[in-house]
DNA sequence: CAACTTTCTTAATGATCCGATATTAATTCA
DNA sequence: TGAATTAATATCGGATCATTAAGAAAGTTG
């Protein structure tokens, strides 16, 4: 088994499992643990310096969120996802994301309308430098504006946690050149409708961005299909 | 504090922390364990006859699922419910229920349909017994089958945890005569326009569905706010 | 001789118990 | 009456014991 570069960063107020916790879900996120790899709570607790406990308190929440699995008697291993899980996610996903982009028509303040015509120039600025990572960050960013603009806790916390799984696959998405004026024109069209409150054609408009994910994520997964 | 008679399950070959986590997650949904009050881990642990860590783990899970929140230093309480918290819930529970009908639509199966029938008409026997636990469960029966059509286990693991949230308060809402015709006449609009496959017909009906819903527990929670 | 079975060893989780630290509340003194 | 100190209480984190499953090695059988 190689060893892995978990890193722990020391918020003096935060709880160890929370620590724990943000460190282990980074590691799965960016792909340093991968599917199907087993976490196992001594090994785990002397990498990261830390007892047991707050490494199984880590392991339930991140069970509940999905991203590990438990095998009785076994231990933790990271999720697998399969492309039936992938679909399910996806559609779920529209469905909110459209919610998110309807609400936030209706109730979008000036700020939040300032903030995002800055995200989409960040993005677009972005896009230029041609780093996966930097482009992701921004179009993180940038639907996290149109979230908080719905003013609705509760879809903000889901589709997060929705977007968690998907995250991976998307930066090979933004990656790949070809997709890259596709993304600034769906982003420009999203942004310009909810600026106009035009629910309907934002919605749509959302939901072609999505749908265009899904298809290339697909594509993705059968190709690493073995 | 009054002592509450939390039911253990010995389940002999569950982990103690889902047995412990199930019978937390059912005192608070029965209203046992009151928003507010707070959860001591000694305590729980004398009382259920177990020892402190799986206590710890099932509030680690329940703290995730939102339905217990942590004060640092200070420990776990019965997640309090806001009226603006509660909008959230039912506004994205709205969206989701609306995708399960859409879905159900399209693959709904035979058999499938066999079931939703049994379980309309059952929804109706229990209408007659005027017994409210007994309404909610083959409500909750009616939905199950609908959400198990749309093929998405995704969906329907979220739309069970939002569910979780109203539940409490959707029994008031059955319990009240007044509201038996109309339910009963929603579900029949519901499972027909599914039946037909006319999609964008059962998605208004279910949206009305909710939306009724909705306006009574927002009347409920109007009326104990203090 | 090979393949399968059985047993034994190892290693990891599951659970209990314990020590340290921080917060809250009560009591005492100014 | 108010502030400060002290005592009680509960979480946070760690160490230990028990249970179980996987893997290796040895023995048996076809």
């Amino acid at each position: 088994m190689e060893d892995h570069e978990l890193k722990m960063e020391f918020d003096e107020l935060l709880p160890l499992r929370d620590v724990v916790f943000n460190s282990l879900r980074q590691g799965i996120l960016e792909g340093e643990l991968k599917p199907g790899e087993r976490l196992m709570e001594v090994h785990l607790a002397k990498k990261l310096g830390v007892s047991r406990t707050p490494i199984r308190e880590a392991i339930r929440m991140l069970e509940l969120e999905g991203l590990v699995t438990m095998v009785p008697r076994r231990g933790a291993e990271v999720a697998m996802i399969s492309a039936d899980d992938m679909r399910d996610v996806l559609e779920v996903r529209r469905s909110l994301d459209s919610l998110a982009v309807i609400l936030a028509c209706e109730r979008i303040d000036e700020d939040e309308k300032e903030r995002l015509k800055n995200a989409e120039s960040d993005f677009e600025d972005a896009i230029k430098t041609k780093n996966a990572t930097l482009i992701a960050q921004a179009d993180v960013k940038f639907h996290d504006i149109i979230l908080a603009a719905s003013k609705n806790k509760r879809l903000l916390q889901m589709v997060n946690n929705l977007a968690e799984r998907v995250y991976r696959y998307r930066l090979e998405y933004v990656k790949d050149e070809k997709n890259h004026e596709k993304l600034i024109s769906e982003h420009h069209l999203i942004m310009d409708n909810i600026f106009s409150g035009n629910r309907e054609e934002a919605k749509r408009a959302i939901e072609v961005h999505i749908d265009n994910q899904e298809k290339n994520i697909i594509k993705q997964l059968s190709e690493e299909g073995r």
